[in-house]
DNA sequence: AAATATATAGACCAATCGGTCTTTAAACCG
DNA sequence: CGGTTTAAAGACCGATTGGTCTATATATTT
């Protein structure tokens, strides 16, 4: 049932949870009523599933563009160019599942605010981890702290998600992340 | 009628425009079913000028927040400071009802879309004749290029209002605001 | 091939959705 | 006071919501 969850993610993804109704999930994941209810208890429940997997994808290129192994400004500008990917043209406005959950359920959901603060902090550690590394090989400009130039980052990237719904105009983009990376850069 | 578009505003703000239901919003305006429909026609236009009244509140702020008139450095840090007001405890759990609605409706929705962009745009731009002004002033760190300068911190504080939704610790973001704007500002 | 487990299609459910309309009460105005 | 406008209350509408259940068909297994 793992295919299925993905084609429900795709769904969420493109749409947010209320707008997604269950004709929309049963035509994804082309299961019947019963099936998708038995496999997985409710929407709420297969929604969870889905944004679990939408992370589980997010920190699986985490790890090989941001790899301990990696030199990390080189790794930092691999990771930066995967967002600029995703938010340009129609990848951009689809948006993000991890902003939208933010938006329309962090507040009431427990459980998925649980889930979107979880991924922000392991995102935010790996960026600062990153930086760390730069700034012992001597690369950072002076006077930046890698704690703190991760989470200006990070900001800076959910941001993107936002912006990119209604301007998804890649080159600019590409200038201002250059100009931030210039800040903090040698 | 104007009182009930603002308390329209306030129920959209925290609920978002799909998981707001009818009866919500006639207990928010005090209004009768009947009188609600004949003021503002449906849901979808009430949430329009909903939207338009939040982004005028916003747009009020910043006229006198940036004034020309003012220190542009000093206009920037209370812009600044708002934010980490709106995005503090409660406040930043509430969310911002343009990040919102950017990631819920502006894929589908084209009269939320041209709100939003055009939103961002004002912001954008009004930032970045402050950050102008303290250049001819003297006040940028070298390199620092006014608009590009402007695009970073906009769309850092829109990735603030998503991260507060989850992370509404004031601290650490006055910070690492702080830490954002030492990179521009001499 | 027969028996059993599995998944399908889709009827069905109460509740709620956004929206209309009629009836009744309250203001307002001459 | 009497007549008119205005708004409130709430019945009502078809459509749709998330969710259950039964009957049928399809595999699977022995």
């Amino acid at each position: 049932m793992d295919a299925a969850v993905e084609r429900a993610m795709g769904v969420f993804w493109s749409r947010g949870y209320h707008a997604t109704a269950l004709p929309d999930l049963l035509r994804a994941t082309r299961l019947s009523r019963g099936s998708l209810y038995a496999a997985f208890g409710d929407k709420h429940s297969l929604f969870l599933l889905a944004l679990d997997r939408y992370i589980a994808d997010a920190v699986a290129r985490m790890d090989v563009e941001l790899a301990p192994a990696r030199e990390p400004i080189d790794g930092l500008r691999a990771f930066l160019a995967g967002y600029l990917d995703r938010m340009s043209g129609a990848n951009g406005r689809r948006g993000c599942l991890l902003v939208a959950t933010a938006m329309e359920l962090a507040g009431q959901d427990a459980e998925a605010g649980r889930r979107i603060a979880g991924f922000f902090k392991v995102m935010e550690a790996r960026v600062a981890d990153a930086f760390s590394r730069a700034k012992t090989a001597g690369k950072l400009v002076d006077g930046v702290e890698p704690s703190s130039a991760a989470r200006i980052l990070v900001c800076f990237l959910w941001g993107l998600r936002v912006v990119a719904k209604t301007a998804p105009t890649r080159i600019t983009w590409q200038a201002t992340v250059n100009a931030l990376l210039d800040r903090f850069i040698r």
